[in-house]
This record gives C-alpha cells, structure tokens and sequence, in this order.
DNA sequence: TAAAATATAGACAGGTCTGTTCATTTTTAG
DNA sequence: CTAAAAATGAACAGACCTGTCTATATTTTA
C-alpha cells in the first residue's frame, strides 16, 4: 500500500518540525504512524534517506504552490517580484508554518559531507537562482544581486518569524524586499 | 582550577558548531578535553546549562567586539549605522565564523518549552532590540521597523554566508542593509 | 480458492546518550 | 609537611539510537 509510504512522511514531517530531526527517532515514528519498522525500512532505505525525501518533498510544494499563484502575465514586467512578496508573507505566516526545512537539514547536520548537509545547500542554492531567475526576466539589471538580496531576506524573515510570531517580522520583511526591489530598477 | 572550566566550554563550542548540538555527546566534550566527567558535571550542572553558558559567551563576546569598534563619536547619527554594516560584513566573513549561535539553538530545540529555545529567542530579541536602540539613537523616524529589518537581513546574511561562502552573500547582505538605511530617514 | 506479495510484532545487535557514584590520586594552601 | 580540596578513571543505571532479521498474519492478485 502506498498509503504506508504517505503516513509515515507526513508523520516524520510533523515529528522532524516539532521536535527537530535527531530527536524523531526511527521507533517515534512508526509508533506514531502505526507502522511495522520493517515497512518503514521498505520505503525508506536509511534515516537519511527519510530525511532527504522530506526535504524534497516541502520544496516541491513550496515551489508548486508559488507557480499556482504566480500570475503569468505578470512575468517579464516587476510586478510579478512584487506579486511573490505578497505570496511570501503569505506562506510564512499561515499557522502551520514551521520554518525553511532546508535550514533544520543544515544545522541539524553541518558536516559539509553529510548528504542532509549538501542537499539542504542545494535548496538554497536553488532558492536563490529561482529568485534570480524571476529578476532576470522582469528585467532587474543586476538580477543576480537582487536574488541573493531576496534570498537573504525570505530566510532571515522566515527565521524570524518562527522564533517571534506576531512581531510583525513577516509584515516588514516584505516591506524590505519591496524596497530593495524598487532600488534595483 | 578555572582553567578546566574554560576548556571544556572551549572544546563543546568548537563541538557544537562543528557537529551540531544533539550530535556532540558529553562523552566527547570530555574525551576531546582531557577531562573526567565528574569535572564537567561540577561546573555545569547539565548539558543544558552547558548550552546556555555557551550561547551567552559568544552572545558577550559579540557586542563586547561590537562595542569596542563601534565609534562613539559617530553614535546619534546614522553614519553609526553604516560602520554598524561594515562591522557586520566583517564578523560573518572572518573564517572562523560559523553561523549564529542561537539559530543553532532555536532549531536544535524547537519545543518552545525548553530553555534552550527559550534563550535562543530572548538573544534574538535582544539583537533586534539592540538594533532599534542604535537607529533609535541615530534618529531613524520608525526605529523598531529599521531594527527588525536589520535584523533580518543580518540573520539571514549569516545564515547564507554560512551556508554557500564565498557567493558574495555577506557583501550582498551589507549592500541591502545600506539601501534600508538611506531608505529609512 | 490458492499462491504471492505485503505487513505485522518483536527480538536482537552494537552503539550512544545523560547523569550518578565512588575509591583513588593529584593538587593546593596553611 | 599535612590537611583539605579538587580532579581522576571507571563502573553503573536506564534509556534511546539505527538497522536487521525472523516467524506469523494479512492482503492482494490470478
């Protein structure tokens, strides 16, 4: 069943953003998905592995949801990097928002040979050129720049309003990244 | 002697930001300082307390270096906070650096229950609040939104700067902080 | 309904974890 | 030099860690 597979990733999800990822041992989890530890190593070869295809899986609904609701339209002109400001404030302060999953994999794990390690730099890595990227083509000259600039506040801001919601940290993230935008044209 | 209290929180720093917290076994912090365990256990009652003692060291050992360069005569005008980004870019590009202590902290331990989440979050409430005061000083007419956005972008600076060196983030980060500034009085 | 695939509980191995205890040795101080 | 304080090594407790393996039970497929 295939179902397995789904519950216990989204019950390691659940377990890795509460409690962090040491702490969400192999048997925390099959006892809160009500799964044969055996089923669990069926799917997911290692506990890395596990991790690993969280990971992937969070960017791949991040970046999927952006796409949605980014106008097409919009793209080419710098509207649409005004547009993803008002859609990255809001994707950080729905309720259940626990953070960049890619900066628990990097601290959790900072060894830069450690795959949890590269493949969390990889996430951000590609953050950033996706930023780049949407610049690029709304005609920000120096498009590299802004990217990094952007990357720079969406981490910082998510970090901060995970650790003090209701500080108003999202609110004037974007509010900084609207400026930084306006500079840069 | 006070001397096996400062190498143990000497080998557990370079431990903990090297491997990681929960990765960082009392086993090694004495193993690797030359220390029985009874030793450890009498100067920090717990591996938390050794935590904390070890988040407010380096919190003490960054505003007293800020402190010392920061140029007084400047204070109460915003060329306090231009030198302020300059400090900043350099302290996250000295080799050494190697990341934020309480970012370590708040992801490490995300229960917001636990003491160390809990110090984490007041040293990031004190860096904002320590930001606000400076703009406040400087004569920024919305100090708290200038500070928080420091903040932001500071964090999320180091954040990158640690993750992919040399991608021009810390220089990137300062340039954003600079365009904030100007773009604040 | 029978054969094959899938899932189960549970034991097991070999570690590691934090924290305590204790008898012995070393260092310090008067 | 001696008495008190500090540090040591080592064992111990009880729990947790990842990953493997078995024998049994359930489900799916043909």
């Amino acid at each position: 069943m295939k179902d397995l597979r789904e519950k216990i990733l989204i019950v390691a999800t659940m377990l890795f953003e509460t409690r962090g990822i040491h702490a969400s041992g192999i048997d925390t989890i099959i006892l809160e998905s009500g799964v044969a530890k055996a089923t669990l190593y069926k799917y997911f070869p290692s506990k890395n592995e596990l991790i690993i295809v969280y990971l992937k899986e969070k960017s791949n609904k991040f970046y999927g949801w952006l796409e949605e609701k980014l106008i097409n339209k919009k793209r080419g002109s710098v509207e649409i990097l005004l547009q993803l400001c008002d859609l990255y404030e809001q994707w950080i302060t729905t309720p259940k928002f626990s953070g960049l999953p890619f900066h628990i994999g990097s601290i959790e794990f900072p060894d830069p040979k450690h795959p949890v390690n590269n493949y969390s730099v990889e996430l951000s890595n590609e953050l950033q050129k996706y930023l780049s990227d949407l610049a690029y083509i709304a005609g920000v000259k120096d498009s590299k720049t802004l990217g990094q600039q952007l990357t720079i506040i969406f981490e910082g801001g998510a970090l901060i309003e995970r650790l003090s919601p209701d500080s108003g940290a999202a609110k004037r993230a974007k509010k900084a990244a609207i400026t930084l935008i306006k500079a840069s044209i």
